[in-house]
DNA sequence: ACTATAATTCGCCAAACAACGAAATGAAAC
DNA sequence: GTTTCATTTCGTTGTTTGGCGAATTATAGT
């Protein structure tokens, strides 16, 4: 019940929702989700904090950058259920494709060239 | 994106897992729901209406009773696929093997004696 | 060592939320 | 029509949440 609601809540924000999709096909850096949402950099790291403790997306360190990625499936039961639901739903959503289109140029800047911003 | 929210919001809160998932069987009176779970009704009532506008649940009038029960999937995409989800991951929680068999005491109690306590 | 910088943690604020009891609503029974 | 009673709505209270900027941590490059 805890991890069911923990992964229910995290993905009860906006926000979060499309890191969490944006994450669907490549991992990304700290940096690069900045860019996306247009949040601050303390705000998204909260974000990750709460989709990382609900087990859906798990990070790894490399130098200065962080980089997130979804988590294993078979870690959480719970994640991986709702990942399939998340995936099937929001997949003509409006918002989330202009994510997209907005993260194929992203992901070609230099992570330099975006952090400066 | 609103709609899938709106789901992910409804059930990320315990009680509303648990009502929802207690009417995984059948319809249950508002009074029912108030007994299995001990919260104040109007605080029930609050819960039920977060859970319809997600449209996760319906009701229907039956003289001074109201009855919820769980939505029409087709209505509503995100919440069909929520609700499998849902089911799936909580089929052997502690509290709603707990709540199920509280609640086959309550079916069986009529309403007129719950409503009184 | 020192500096620069990517990310996290901390402290704060305004908005949202879960809970309650009291008042309002509306249908049944008298 | 009046009373009764199940439910909803309203108003309040304490807690949680999402956001920011500032301070802190940790790594890279000099």
């Amino acid at each position: 019940m805890e991890d069911f609601v923990a992964v229910a809540k995290a993905l009860s924000d906006p926000s979060r929702v499309r890191v969490f999709c944006a994450l669907r096909n490549s991992e990304l850096c700290v940096c690069q989700i900045v860019e996306l949402l247009g949040l601050a950099n303390s705000t998204i790291s909260k974000h990750m904090s709460i989709l990382r403790q609900a087990r859906l997306v798990e990070s790894r360190k490399d130098g200065r950058w962080v980089y997130y990625r979804r988590a294993t499936d078979r870690l959480n039961p719970a994640a991986a259920g709702a990942t399939a639901w998340c995936d099937d739903i929001l997949l003509k959503d409006a918002t989330l494709k202009n994510d997209a289109a907005k993260l194929r140029r992203i992901v070609c800047t230099p992570l330099e060239e975006l952090c400066r911003t």
